[in-house]
DNA sequence: CGAGACTTTGACCGTAGTCAATTTATGTGG
DNA sequence: CCACATAAATTGACTACGGTCAAAGTCTCG
């Protein structure tokens, strides 16, 4: 029951942002990361740093994330830059209304596998209503969250932002069985954290530090380490909940 | 073509806040707000500051604002407000998973009447699919506008925030017949407006004062005129489009 | 080992927040 | 139509959170 700081880079399936076993899977209850990833075929990647978007070859336009970070973004003709929402394994992406003229784009921020929701439904056995199911709940939990990153961005301090994304963050991952003992890999950079929070690389670099030194959380190599997270969460007024609630996720073998 | 600022008090239909001739009716291409007034046994009425709920006599949980203005906020522990949106004549609130623990409550900020949107695609001739696309298409710019408003309060200063959102709820109140000579009524108190842009309300007040000393814009008995739309938008970064882009609405008889 | 990306730090500035008082509507009852 | 109560808008004085600029330090990776 440690909060011992540790590095996570060999956590459950390996390298950084690369879920465990399940993952999106643990939302739709499917066995095995292997098994998804059988379907090779429909199986898109992206290198970090790309925008994302599918070719004609893709007759949905509704994808899940298999492995790896995106982010869902928009840049102003002056360069910059809010980023609304993080894509995690698991999570659901509607390209239906993307990327259109910039106003909202889809970008990898680490290696990416996405798969067609479409395939996923199909590969299930019966009528696949159970996985259409999970997906419409992953998409409504989606935007739930986009309330709740207005909040962090409009009404909360620095402090409580950074804390209050990282909160959520942890729940997310937690529900993908990419936690361990409060501590996940966090693939994103100081300037991505920025952006997303509505601040100043600068600044968002000092909050770190301050809430390093105040022993609230531990960040290194990459890894985060969250200290009492009740109190955190009291703090940064940060109510969990709306993430995986009715999980299907099995606890995962190792 | 002039920017002579003058009371709205007398405009469309009246009182503040209500819409004339069709507003939500302009998006269903609908004839008369007599029309849909008809449906008084399935109007909703509000007071201002109410929270909106509907009894369970409403099978559907989707609805049209047919006058009036309310907003979507949150409400945080140690009182600190965000308003996520601003719901105008003719926006679809869909109520499904409104207001669970506060988390997310639709309240309304001048009177307000509310029309089931089942009873409009029922009233509709034929198999009011064309209505059901309308709500559809309305529902899929409320949400678009999510994104508009997390780049406000995210990235934006303060003056750019409140020309950006002047010129959102413009264009909006345009394409219901709301808006004569660029102006158009505003009533929300400064309280209001702060707690949607993330300010402080001694700011926003500040913020008003500067815009109206720069000639920015006339800001006067509850209505306000935006003097050249187009310069305004350069500087706030605001892209117009997205309101109404397929309007339905014909321009309106007096 | 060097280039480039990312992080960290210092100095300084400015936007926006807080506190508090005043003025201006708005509204209500007499 | 006036007196009073209340909500809303203003203004001033002061504070502080967060931004900008610039330089130095680290880390990666070919």
């Amino acid at each position: 029951m440690g909060t011992r700081p540790f590095d996570l880079t060999a956590s459950p399936a390996g390298a950084a942002g690369v879920p465990g076993p399940l993952a999106s899977l643990a939302l739709l209850q499917v066995a095995d990361i292997t098994r998804i990833r059988s379907f090779w075929r429909s199986v898109e990647r992206f290198p970090p740093g790309a925008m994302i978007h599918v070719g004609p070859k893709s007759p949905r336009k509704q994808f899940v994330i298999v492995s790896g970070w995106g982010c869902e973004t928009r840049i102003l003709p002056d360069g910059r830059r809010q980023i609304f929402s993080f894509l995690l394994p698991g999570d659901v992406v509607d390209l239906t209304r993307g990327s259109q003229a910039g106003r909202r784009s889809f970008l990898s921020l680490t290696r990416l596998e996405i798969v067609d929701a479409g395939v996923l439904i199909a590969a299930e056995p019966g009528d696949g209503e159970d996985v259409a199911e999970a997906l419409r709940q992953a998409a409504a939990r989606t935007e739930d969250r986009l309330f709740d990153h207005m909040v962090r961005i409009g009404r909360l301090t620095a402090k409580e932002r950074v804390l209050h994304l990282l909160l959520e963050l942890h729940d997310r991952l937690q529900a993908v069985g990419m936690v361990r003992e409060d501590s996940f890999r966090l693939p994103l950079t100081q300037e991505v954290f920025a952006d997303a929070l509505g601040l100043s690389i600068v600044h968002i670099n000092r909050t770190l530090q301050q809430l390093r030194r105040s022993a609230r959380i531990t960040l290194k190599g990459g890894s985060v380490t969250l200290h009492d997270r009740a109190k955190l969460s009291a703090y940064a007024c940060y109510e969990s909940g709306n993430h995986q609630k009715r999980s299907f996720a099995p606890s995962l073998p190792a």
